[in-house]
DNA sequence: TCATATCTCTGACCGTAGTCAGCGATTCGT
DNA sequence: ACGAATCGCTGACTACGGTCAGAGATATGA
């Protein structure tokens, strides 16, 4: 993919950014975290908890190859950091327990990435400290937001039912009279199941961070429901993202355009909406929780 | 040396920052930089100018050993990216110059890290862009500011005089009535050294971006001048640093306070000033230039 | 019960990044 | 003119991070 639209400027000072940020925090690993153990070992140990922890569990979590992973903790347990022993479970598979020293080694590197920390912060002034804290979560959650991915989920899968959850929670917090989604129009998710609808899960890390479901009527308007994002990833585009998905769904299912309701208490969705290119329009339906109703063709 | 005063809070998120930046842009380089070369022989091509780089020059720039570099060069030229030639000022030093392939090959590098800083922008939104723009320069500069040395210098050298140039130019653009070095107090720097003064430069990554003098009265008030600060490095704490190393200087030479004075139109060095304790007095010099006088008792 | 799958471990590799000692050619200082 | 210093190159070595192909032990499903 080529990013032509993109102006220059941005471009040098991103890179600017890459060349600085890496060089200094790589500097200053070596400088803290460095000499001791080799990085590979480092994770592993940080991956062994004081309950123990299978080795095929370590394996998925830093993605190593079975051999390489083996030798490490091999060195970790020559070294007194960690011992290993067949599981109670499972008697093919190894749980690693971190020994007395094996804690206290991880405390040290846990104390060491600690003062790498300060030492950024270190020479700067408090006004200085809170300005760059504050670049810091913007900078981070704005790279992260490139990591969101939205696909289709099945509506009665775990993470979906947390999502609706949340989504629910938020809304009897946010409107004066509460919520309840029984109330509500379509509250069986099973509609937003192929043929009659689909339902989106954003997800970041893996973790469900947000939602939204569509319902088809055939060339009539489709029917947004359900969107939601959680509070740790406003402002990263993730809404914004689920919407266009949903929207991308309608348009492949030959909706001519996608209608949508929503109350005058969430007012930073009505915001987006209006940004995306909802227009408003009169009532369409019953919604007992609904007083904004929005339209938007697509192309 | 600890940092125990910082929060936890803030020392976390620097955590999470460095996580998340490092790991982000650790795996776009190996998708869009990766491969093809190790990233020794990239950064070497990269230094390769079209006019030809003495492999000394390779050496000093990148800190590389020079088994190492040789070898390195030895790859680049069994690719056909680069020729080696003897230098003709000193025939032991060997000359690097780019080929035709390799001159492509490093637009080729620019091009694809264009791409990688395209893809950290290309998912969000011109406002969000905007603003990652904005912290990541925001986040740079404040982690730039914790490399900045503040050292003694010879107020005759180079630096020196590039700094006082700069300083002079700036008073000329920003005083009313222009500004004329002859007209102001003590315009011999000779005076700025020992055993009579001392003159201080702030750098980083080994350009002068900054200077301060302080002149000796015994006991009495010690007298701070010449403080400059480049544009490009503002609100990064250099002036204070600056600052905080003049007085010390003071303070080793047994004054008991300090004294400097400044012109209304410099409003944010009198806005440093203030904050760093400095109180108004009475005009105790006829400096020509001044319209505010400052003391600052040390301790 | 038996084939198949799973899990860990070992041995044999590889490329990268780097260090160190020493050599031959050249240049510089006196 | 000669000794010392400089420059680059080569050879020998190390550590790290990683891949791949099995082998052996154990578990699971039909």
């Amino acid at each position: 993919m080529t990013h032509e639209q993109l102006d220059r400027a941005s471009i040098d000072r991103v890179r600017a950014f890459n060349r600085a940020v890496t060089a200094r925090i790589g500097a200053l690993e070596d400088e803290y975290l460095g000499s001791a153990r080799s990085l590979g070992a480092s994770r592993v140990l940080w991956e062994v908890r004081d309950d123990g922890v299978d080795v095929r569990e370590i394996r998925e979590r830093l993605e190593l190859d079975s051999g390489y992973l083996s030798r490490l903790l091999r060195s970790l347990e020559r070294e007194g950091l960690v011992g290993l022993e067949a599981s109670a479970a499972d008697s093919r598979v190894r749980t690693a327990r971190p020994t007395e020293a094996g804690r206290a080694e991880r405390v040290e590197l846990d104390r060491r990435s600690d003062e790498l920390a300060a030492s950024l912060l270190a020479p700067l002034s408090p006004r200085q400290r809170e300005r760059l804290v504050e670049a810091m979560g913007t900078a981070m959650r704005l790279l992260e937001a490139g990591l969101v991915t939205v696909d289709p989920a099945d509506a009665a899968s775990d993470d979906a039912r947390a999502c609706l959850s949340a989504y629910y929670a938020e809304l009897a917090r946010r409107f004066p009279g509460g919520f309840d989604p029984a109330q509500s129009l379509h509250p069986d998710t099973r509609e937003f199941a192929e043929p009659s609808g689909r339902f989106l899960i954003a997800r970041l890390h893996g973790r469900a961070i947000g939602c939204g479901a569509v319902l088809f009527h055939g060339s009539e308007p489709a029917y947004i429901k359900r969107m939601w994002v959680d509070d740790d990833v406003r402002d990263m585009g993730v809404g914004r993202r689920i919407l266009e998905a949903l929207e991308q769904t309608a348009r492949e299912h030959r909706a001519a355009s996608v209608t949508l309701e929503t109350n005058a208490s969430l007012t930073e969705a009505i915001a987006m909406y209006r940004a995306a290119g909802y227009i408003e329009v009169p009532p369409f339906n019953d919604e007992f929780y609904a007083d904004h109703w929005f339209e938007k063709p697509l192309d």
